[in-house]
DNA sequence: GTGAAAGCGCTAACAA
DNA sequence: TTGTTAGCGCTTTCAC
């Protein structure tokens, strides 16, 4: 008497019940030609009573040409709503082609970068986009042996060469700090990210820019680097406004930059007083009092971008790495439109 | 002259550079006793010459118990905060078993589930945590031939035991409706998604709940179901607002409902008006004018319960399926106290 | 402590 | 049109 255990249904049951052969299976499951319809019936019918599922991985071992149909996304964290749009980019262009998009957070941390991907890497998926960590990329290049195709998000890789699709974070930053020296202000703050961060360095750059065409010198006691939370973001506030001779405006060089500087704004209720402009645009940002100005970054169109460049990759393009730049947007809605007042100060 | 073709290298390319056998690489790639610790070194020295990254997939095809450390997480949508927080709560209990989080879209499509649950059961996930659409899931009882753990989040399957985790809709709609009547509002609004989902359904049970203890008549004409996006919802507002005799409050029961209402009230200038509790916290919610009441649901809380509870099922537990249910909290911050006055028609 | 052989579920090449 | 054989990269069993 033969236990029967329960497992999953093989292509070669499949095949017993429909009393043909494996490779017979093979062909209708796949779609390939040379089956009568007959036969190619009774298959799926099989198919059904058995609820046969094939297992990708075995097919995929077998084949010549190997592609998972599948991408890794690695991301800060799932949930900045940069990332999540950025996420919705890539499943958009993904699902047209009907590639699995397999997401992951890397907190920041390299070495959870690293793991990842080696991880990713194992499970053979077909190429990789990547919000890269601050850390040197350069061991990337020839990590498998065989490369493997990687498209860069939001920051270019450290030391190789790679595709790269990311804002004019610079020009951003210099935009939104002219536009709050056109209200008249002279003291303006910025709070941006680890300057180890390309994007938090290039902002930086852009305000200095701006500062520097309109003769301001920069005061290293207006900038507060490091700004990654929320919550440091409510703390770089506080030191801003506790200053002796506190900013007039602010750019908040990040999004959650901009909802601690918000929470402290009010709290001080210098809401009104501080001009204010915000990198990446937030849901409800027409709806604070006042309504936020912000250089909206379009992390929808990077993440469709970078899928359809590491498509074109996969697809046999050979073309030099190249650095792809999706401008940010102006959009005034109020805070960053505060003229400066010579009473402004608290 | 052979030519050499660029390809990963293999455990057996690994074999032959040590020296060794297949098998005694296997031991050491596996951490498996019995192998000195020199030819151990000689084998890691192989492995990083070679670059050698191990194939999940064969692994697993050959091991007699299957699991590949990876299970599937089906959200509706990437780009809502709730479901990006039910992400995060996942991942971080995945990642203290080490084990991989693939997630994705259905964008609240039947059809786009199914592809996604063949998908991902085709790539051997060892189990699925899932918000289900609004369709039958008996289906998915045998949907493998073998059965595959599967927890449901935030709304229960229709038609199969299984495990759920969610929020109390029901009474979490009525508290928050309440606490409006406590206001002295009698003319309230609702806005909620479709109520073919159970959520809603329950979020208006919960609203007719709390009238009815009031003993205040439902109005059918201040209840808007089916709406999903804030685009639906601001439609929605405008048609309560509209209305020859409005609400004087509202519950928004999602957290674009809420988004898309408060624009509306904003643009009427009825803000200060209209007591509003929102469903779901939102980043900025205490920053709007007047700061959003919410009912908060705990969505970390949601997911990492879920994982939770299938790593549990994947362990062996075999408790019948049970409902755990993750209470949301009333936050006051302005919005849900505003006072009905006799003059607040519009 | 180490290795040879078989086989996981499937596709590829070729034979019938 | 259909089937047979070999083998993908790995683990398992069992022999040495």
């Amino acid at each position: 008497m033969t236990q029967e255990i329960e497992r999953r249904a093989t292509m070669r049951d499949v095949a017993a019940r429909a009393g043909v052969s494996l490779k017979t299976v093979s062909r209708v499951i796949n779609d390939e030609p040379n089956v009568t319809e007959q036969t190619r019936e009774r298959v799926r019918h099989a198919v059904q009573e058995l609820r046969y599922v094939p297992d990708a991985a075995a097919a995929n071992l077998a084949r010549i040409r190997r592609d998972t149909h599948s991408i890794a996304l690695l991301i800060s964290s799932v949930d900045n709503p940069f990332s999540a749009l950025v996420f919705k980019g890539v499943e958009s262009v993904a699902k047209g082609r009907e590639v699995a998009v397999f997401a992951a957070s890397t907190e920041g941390d390299p070495a959870v970068e690293n793991r990842l991907i080696r991880a990713f890497a194992s499970r053979q998926v077909d190429g990789f986009i990547i919000t890269p960590t601050a850390q040197d990329h350069r061991y990337m290049g020839n990590l498998l042996g065989s490369p493997i195709p990687m498209v860069y998000v939001d920051r270019s890789p450290i030391g190789i060469a790679a595709d790269v699709i990311t804002t004019n974070n610079r020009e951003s930053a210099m935009t939104a700090t002219a536009h709050l020296i056109k209200r008249g202000h002279r003291r303006i703050g910025l709070m941006a990210d680890d300057s180890a961060i390309e994007t938090a360095a290039d902002r930086y750059q852009g305000y200095t820019d701006a500062l520097q065409v309109a003769g301001i010198p920069v005061d290293p006691s207006l900038v507060v680097m490091g700004v990654g939370t929320a919550e440091d973001a409510v703390v770089a506030a506080n030191r801003l406004f506790d200053h002796q001779n506190p900013p007039t405006a602010v750019f908040a060089g990040r999004n959650t930059a901009s909802i601690g500087l918000l929470s402290v704004l009010k709290e001080r209720g210098l809401s009104h007083r501080v001009g204010v402009v915000g990198m990446d645009d937030l849901d409800l940002a027409d709806l604070v009092d006042p309504p936020l100005t912000v250089m909206a970054q379009d992390p929808i169109a990077i993440g469709s971008l970078a899928a359809e460049k590491l498509f074109a990759r996969l697809d046999g393009d050979d073309a030099p790495p190249a650095r792809h730049v999706v401008p940010a947007r102006l959009i005034e809605r109020g805070s960053g439109e505060i003229q400066f007042k010579a009473d402004t100060v608290v």
